[in-house]
Order: structure tokens, then C-alpha cells, then sequence
DNA sequence: AATGAATGAGTGTTCATTCAT
DNA sequence: TATGAATGAACACTCATTCAT
């Protein structure tokens, strides 16, 4: 009895899962109930069972697989860091995540869904807005105490995460090879280096 | 008369403009011929007089606004300009030209397309190649005369493109009214202050 | 209960019987997934449940229905009969089988197509082809035993086979009123008749 | 001036054999008027200033290729010749006739028409009913002087036509290989004394 | 006479969704 | 829960036919 709601779940999370991976790689319209199905083994009729529709278990990916961690583990203590150290923490720690295969799979059924649809578009912004008010307010705070020089914070913190898009742009949307060579460390190294002498004050 | 291949070459412009509004509005597979005949004003039988199927037509619209503009507006003469006034002339350019309605809907367009189409995925990151390898061969002129401290010329020239497209990315793709709101000197200025001084010698 | 694969082979069934009809009555490039649908009482999208494509159901009535039975009810202990007994008995049998309603419908359904599809013509040869084949070692093996005047018994075969075919022929393909007159007896008196001793008087 | 109606006849005739062409490979509803105007070097268009619509074009075609020239070269003093004489002439010429390429394509074009099509079953009955008449006839006034043995003259003239169909089947229309190694003269042969002096010794 | 752009009705097929079992 | 048969509303695409030129 106390076995149902879990079974429930676990099904949920496994059409979930299913739906993820389908989607990911052939695209919302694209893939098909059947396609889900037999990616998670079950039947297309079961899927009504645990979903209205197909845009509800769209909506089930990106509500239940939101990027919160991402903001959890760089929450209160890294905040009073010194800014090079700061960097050097949260570039990797970020692209680490980021490039996670999960993630990854979220950020390929997601793009396109924010492209042609204005919810998931402000979604999209937000969540990524989430981000940069988190940087920008550090960026401001450091710039207050002088460990940074003046200038906008707002848009430090977006060269800083436009870069790191960049890079998982070309690396996990293009799969381009080349940019798949480098490590993380290299490529930290350089966002960090490049970006921290255009910050920190003369 | 002399006008008949005009009127051919226009009915395929316009079909072909059409489909580019509609497709970066609704997504190619979401698109249908009715809503693209519908969008130039003719019926949707007509589109297979001029394209062999939807997908030409798709491969039309990439092909026929390839971003070759931008290679060329940048070309030799701006090679041989010291870094600083090299990117200060360079970024705004770029972003002018990326930020053109056209251009937008053709990101629009391809992206989408690029997540979930191989032959699309490398031509996508072949076109950004290009643009990379353009940044990376002044960067490097520029680190071997001294111009430029020495360090990794792609990863630098890549962290610059991913700067700007990130820039892109948030106000075109997510259209992030907060991001609309600066002008792209103000961001063109901080994008070059910010990676100048980590990119030029102590 | 042990009714749901019968059901479902009732359903395979029921919609190879409509489309038999239809397409023996309009041809198949003629007659539409409507028509089968709506002769098996049916949507036009079930036919998909069951058939891959509407050639697939093409192939379905032609392979399950193959008139094996013909060539099985002829087997081994006829092969014994003297010439005019044997004849007596093949030609009525071939006969009533062949002008069957469902034989007469698969004919129509095929021959059309044989006409324009290379890959149905060579099954329709062959088909005919065992049928020859069958006729000539009786006809050699009686021409050895001196039963039957030596001649070439394959084309002798050719000759009783094609008597056969213009009968149906002209009643079942052209449905020659005249000709649908003459009842199985007679029309097998006369071809065994003539064949066997000729159209000179003795 | 006299030449406009030579040329719209030209150009008719042009199209007819076009579409003759077309429909015998393709048939007729496969058959689209951009396959007959491509045969026919023109466009699809024109084809409308000639017949008022593809099914024009069919009728056409069957209207003006009627194998008249089969009737009329069988005529009158041939039935006087005695039996054996008349059919070694008459069956080699009609399977002369019977096989010229245009009758062939005539009989692709005809027999699947007439098989979905009430109207050209009866033309087609009848055509095959003259020739049949014509050698009832020839066969009823032989048994008459006795020099044919007593029997049913219709059903005798149905064996002997469809004895020729049946070649003509097999090869023609069925294109089986081995039925066309044999000569017409080999064919006629086998019917002639088959059917003549039957298949028993004397 | 001839073209070919344009139409619109229709075709095969797909697929999200429902529902009896 | 789970199945899979069944539906029906699309959709991409075809093609006979029309018509301005």
C-alpha cells in the first residue's frame, strides 16, 4: 500500500526519462508518443495515465529537472570569496555542471521549445536572469570594496556567462570536435584569466 | 517582357521569405505549406512548383542567406589595426550584422534545426569555424608581434565569439527584455574593456 | 479470453477481404483508403494498424492468397490417368476453381498490375509457369508411353492452358454475357474434345 | 492555310502515341499528362487544346486504334479455303498482327481499362465478339459441307481464339522468357495441329 | 498554337488521444 | 495498471485542370 504513490513515481520518472532522451535528441514535434514508449518500454496508451498530454510531459521535464542545484551549490559561503578565487571556483564548478549529460539533454529539449514558444521563452530568461543577478550582485558588491574596478555589473556578469554559454554552445548544441578537445580546466583557465585582468582594477 | 524571369525569381523570393518568417516563428516541423502559402499570400500547391518538397524549401532559406556578408565586411585592410581598435571596430559590426531582423531569423531558423539534424549540426559549427579561425590566425599574428600577451589564440578567440553570442543568444533567442534595453555600443564597450585588458601585455 | 489474437486476425482479414473487393472493382491505383475503410466498415487510419502502406495491403491479398489449392488438388494420383480420363477430370476442376468469385476477384486484382509492375509480372509468369510445368511432364510422359502423339508437350501444355484462360477470360475478365452461358460441363466437353481428337473428322 | 488542320492532326496523332506510350508502361491512372507531354515534347498545358481531358485522350486512343486491320485482312475469299489451309493461315497472321508492338500496347492499355470500366468491357466484348463470329461462322458452314467433324462451333472458335490469347498472354503481357523463344511459326504449328487433329494418335 | 504559373480537390499517411478490456 | 485497437484531425504532397500571356 505505502508501495503505490512509489511505483507511481518511479513510472513517472521513468516516462519522464524516457521522454528526455527522445526529445533531446529528435525534437518535441518530431518524436512521437510510440517513440517514448518504447524508449521507456511500456505502451503509448500508458503514458495518458500518468500525463494529459504530450506538452504536460514536456512540461514535466523542464519543471521537475530545473537547474537548481546549479544555484545551491554556489549559494552563501563562495559569495565572500576574493575574486580570483571566486572565478577559479565557480567557472569549472558551473561548466562542470552545465555539461552534464543531464543537462545537457535539458538544454537540447529546451532551446528549441523557448525559441518558438513565449512561456517557455520567459522561462528561459528568467531562470537565466536567476543566474546573473547572482553574479551581477557579487560583481557589484566586489566592485563597492574595490576589489573589482567600476563598471556595469550587469554586464561583466553577462560577458562572464555569455562566454560559458559560448562555449557549451559550440561544444553540446554543435557538437563541434575541436572545441570538444579542450578540458574544462583549459577552458576555465582562459575564461578566468582573460575576463579577471579586464576586472580587477589597474 | 524580360520580365517573366523576373516574376519567377520573385515568386520563389517571396515564397522563400515566407517560409523564413514562418519557420522562425513556428518551427520548421510545426510549420505547415498552408501556414507558409498562407503567410505569401498564395496557395500552398504553388510552394511545389518552385521547391521539390518542405525540406528544399528549408535548405533554400540557409543557403540562400548564408552569413557570407559578415566575412566579407571584415576582411584584410582591419587585419593589420592594433587590437584595441581592432575589436572596437570589430564587435559592434558584428553585432550590428547579427542582430539584423534577417539574420535573427535565420539563428531562429538553423538553430533548432542544427539540435536535431546532424548534416545542419555541421554546417552550424563549420560556419562558427570560419569566424573563429578568422578571430584566432589576428590573435595569433598579434601574440607573435608582441601586441597581444601570449596565451591559447582559439580559446581566446573563442571566449570573444561566445561573449558576443551570448549577448545574442539572451536578447534575440530568449529575448530577455532586460538585455534588450542596452544599446550595442554599451555592449560592444564592455564586451572590449572587459576581455582587452586580460588579453593585452601587463 | 483466447479471442484477442482472433480478433485481431478477423480485423487483418476483414480488411484484406474489402480491399479485394474494392480494388477488383476500381483497380488499385483507383480505389482509396476511403473506399477500403468505409467497404470493411472502418476509419481510413485502422488500415495502418494492420498494413504498413496501402501496397503492403496489395501484397497481403496476393501472397494469402495464392491459389496453392490448385496445384494441391491435382497432385500425385491423377498423374496416373490415361489422356482423355485425366483431361476429363483436370479441366472442369480448374475450371470451377478459377471462376470462383474470390479466384475471379484476385485476378482482377492482379492482372493489372502485373501489366505495369515488373516484380507482380514475374510472380504471375511464374505462378503460371508451375502450372505449365505440371501439364508438360504429364504431356511428355504420355508422349514416351505413346499415349499421346509425340509433339512438343510444352507447348501443347501451353496450348490446353491458354484454351483454358481465354474461356475465363472472356467470362470473367470481359464478362461476355454470351460466353457466361455455356455452363463448366460443356465448355470442358468442348476443349477436351477438340484438343484430345481434333476438329477433322476421323 | 490547308496546312493548320494537317498540323493539328500532326500534333494529335503526336499526342496519342505519346500517351499511348505512357499509359501502356505506367497505365492509365499512374500515367500523369506531365509523363505524356514530356514523351511528347511539349508541356502539359497543350494538351487541353487538343482533348478536353485525360480521359479524352484514353478514349482517343482506343477509338482510333481498333484493330480494324485484323477484320478486314481476313476477308472474303479466305473462307472458302478448306480447313487445314484457312487456320495455317489465319493463325500466323493473326498472331502477326497480334503482336506488332502498337497492338501490344494497345492490349496494356485496354485490358486494365476494361477491367475497372463497364463500357470498355463491352467494347472489348464485342471487338472480341466479331472475330469470334466471324469464326463460328467459317467453322458452322465447314461442319455444314463436313469437312469439320460435328460439334459446337462457337465454343470451337472460343478454343482456337483462346488458344492465341493465351500465347499472346504469357508473352505479351505476362513476358514470360521461355513463351518468347518460340516462333510465331512454331506457335501456329502447335495450335493448328493440336486443335486440327487433336492430341491422340490416330 | 503554346507556355507555365496557379489552383484546389483529393490522396496516402501520421499520430495524439480515447477507451473498452 | 496496462494494453492496443480505434478514431479523426491534421499534414505533406500530387495532379488534372484552368487561364493569362
Amino acid at each position: 500500500m505505502a508501495r503505490t504513490p512509489r511505483v507511481v513515481e518511479d513510472r513517472r520518472e521513468q516516462i519522464i526519462d524516457a521522454a528526455m532522451r527522445v526529445f533531446s535528441q529528435k525534437g518535441f514535434t518530431r518524436a512521437t508518443n510510440k517513440d517514448i514508449a518504447c524508449e521507456a518500454g511500456i505502451t503509448a496508451g500508458l503514458i495518458y495515465h500518468y500525463f494529459e498530454n504530450k506538452k504536460a510531459l514536456l512540461d514535466a521535464i523542464i519543471e521537475g529537472r530545473s537547474p537548481l542545484r546549479l544555484m545551491r551549490s554556489l549559494s552563501p559561503h563562495v559569495l565572500a570569496l576574493p575574486p580570483e578565487r571566486f572565478l577559479r571556483f565557480l567557472v569549472p564548478q558551473v561548466l562542470g555542471i552545465v555539461e552534464e549529460e543531464k543537462f545537457v539533454q535539458l538544454i537540447r529539449v529546451f532551446l528549441p521549445e523557448a525559441l518558438h514558444n513565449p512561456e517557455m521563452e520567459r522561462t528561459a530568461a528568467e531562470t537565466l536572469g536567476k543566474g546573473l543577478n547572482f553574479l551581477t550582485d557579487y560583481f557589484s558588491s566586489k566592485m563597492l570594496s574595490g576589489e573589482l574596478r567600476q563598471s556595469n555589473a550587469a554586464l561583466a556578469a553577462q560577458t562572464l556567462l555569455g562566454c560559458i554559454m559560448g562555449f557549451v554552445l559550440r561544444r553540446q548544441v554543435l557538437r563541434d570536435p575541436t572545441a570538444l578537445e579542450y578540458t574544462h580546466a583549459q577552458i576555465a583557465e582562459v575564461i578566468v584569466e582573460t575576463l579577471l585582468k579586464g576586472l580587477l582594477p589597474r
